[in-house]
DNA sequence: TTGAAAGCGCTAACAC
DNA sequence: GTGTTAGCGCTTTCAA
């Protein structure tokens, strides 16, 4: 059995308040010797607070929830180191669930996940242009902060709630624009799941960049093999002298690049590949990836941010960094 | 503010006690008509059950905690997805925090996260041969066990807790085998942190196999930045005809093969170069990489299994796969 | 089967 | 400053 503060208490000879008042620190000041007793008792007895008694009594909790889409994805790994460091500089402790890129567990883990009356809850998978219905989300987010809970939102916008923003359109504008003037003039775009926002955006930002529509767009998963797929279908149709491919974040790129080697394309010389969100192994990969930085773990920070209060910061405007996988031609 | 299974009691006109039994079913039996009337005050209210108070009143909590060095990290990253699975298929709730690779925090972590109670603690960190002292963890864990609380390590074997061992030394064996039999003769070792358990087995392994002994080790970081300044350092001082290099694990493979690629040794024509883990960007990078494969989401979700009580299962025997940054001389 | 009531471990008035 | 005590929201005897 665990000691309780009652032990505690008593084995340092003060009240049950004066023990609670010493283990954690309350404005009230406890006479020193007092404290130093309480201290000594505490370890003395391996005395652990107990954060479920106290959320209970204080009305509130020290955590903060989570929620991702694949935590072994590195844009949301890297996403989550931001909100563990966020968390951890204020004290907060961070549950994480996931909901494997299906809507409707979202509105499922958030209520599990209020549960806990987390101090605060970040969402940071991606909505769908034809989401069913976010009424039900946004009622139980509602709920949610009613209780005095606090959310936030990542890169998910139109929705009632802090959101730290990504600008997707026009970091994928920049890139179109940066392709273009390297000499890039047939494109196709690995555009991700036909009714992810994010994906769109970063297809249609590319798209208007450009003199020219795309030659062709092919959509599958916003993940590895997503990209690898929609790859192979595209050079199962011929390639038709295309130049240059965007995929819409570098997981899918990535899945590109392994399609295309396997098919024995070179790249760069025969087709560039760029992606989207930098994550680290995009400048690990050969050739490393031309793609449009997105600082994901402050992202990750800043959301934790917004939610304890903090003012939203404009959208963040991603940046094109060029590496090899897109020489000038 | 958030009803309360008192207000939802009082809307359907039941007791505390019947409200209670009818929406978490415990064992005894509630008549349909009231459990209806129940669910139906319960939805109309918006009623949420809150887990701190169940927590506090039950004596044990449903939530996992899990301590890994970097989440941002793949290798941590996937153990954490095969946490977080079977976690939720128990209806558990995923605490994560990191240590950023700092024993100490480790210590710190178990006494932070153990507050929470959870049903289970999961330690994914590794251990380092030389720590100043083992017992105090061992100690804080023991406390935390005695008060009904389970622990399982990951890859940590000599602590007297459950573990989901690797057998890192005969993986690394085996592959130091297949090398040799692949026809390369002189070798380099990127061996990871000089006092990391992990890192020695897995050094000390592959050096076993081998007819030489290496012909240079370099230390470094268990990171992608620790790879590439060991494998940089080993360039600074010549090569000296080594054709194959081992890296203790993927990330630092990953991290040598651009030290490599920026200072433009062909791989694997001068030098092949292996790994440890298979990472999923294993077998993305440029070339695909030999490596030894952990299965780590499963070993993930044995962590909780065993903690949960399973039997625990036989030292992990990881497997060697062949790929083309090793092909054969 | 249901309800009254005694806790669970802790905090925070409130009184001394 | 310190102690008493009434909760916090929920579970679980114990009677009825």
């Amino acid at each position: 059995m665990n000691p309780t503060l009652y032990d505690v208490a008593r084995e340092a000879g003060v009240s049950l308040a004066t023990a609670s008042r010493a283990i954690n620190g309350s404005s009230r000041v406890v006479k020193d010797e007092y404290r130093e007793r309480v201290l000594v008792a505490a370890r003395k007895l391996g005395y652990t607070a107990n954060v479920s008694a106290q959320a209970v009594a204080r009305g509130s909790s020290s955590s903060v929830a989570l929620i991702v889409s694949d935590i072994a994805d590195p844009y949301f790994s890297a996403i989550a180191a931001g909100v563990l460091r966020a968390a951890d500089a204020v004290g907060l402790v961070v549950t994480i669930a996931v909901t494997n890129r299906d809507a409707g567990r979202e509105l499922e883990l958030v209520k599990l996940l209020g549960r806990q009356r987390p101090r605060v809850m970040v969402l940071a998978g991606s909505r769908f242009t034809d989401e069913d219905d976010p009424r039900l989300l946004i009622a139980e987010l509602d709920d949610y902060q009613s209780g005095g809970g606090r959310v936030a939102f990542i890169s998910q916008t139109g929705l009632p709630f802090a959101t730290v923003e990504i600008d997707n359109t026009s970091g994928a504008r920049a890139l179109g624009a940066a392709a273009v003037s390297l000499g890039y003039r047939r494109f196709v775009v690995l555009a991700g799941p036909e009714h992810l926002a994010t994906a769109r955006d970063r297809s249609a930002g590319f798209a208007s960049a450009l003199p020219v529509p795309p030659v062709a767009i092919a959509h599958g998963d916003f993940t590895r093999d997503g990209g690898y797929s929609a790859m192979s279908s595209l050079l199962d149709d011929g390639l038709d002298g295309a130049d240059f491919v965007f995929a819409v974040n570098d997981v899918m790129a990535v899945g590109a690049l392994a399609a295309l080697r396997d098919r024995g394309v070179p790249v760069p010389e025969q087709i560039a590949v760029a992606g989207f969100d930098d994550v680290p192994i995009a400048s690990d990969v050969t050739p490393p990836l031309t793609t449009v930085r997105v600082a994901l773990e402050e992202v990750g920070e800043a959301s934790v941010a917004i939610a304890l209060g903090a003012d939203v910061p404009a959208p963040i405007t991603p940046e094109v960094i060029l590496r090899s996988s897109t020489p000038a031609r």
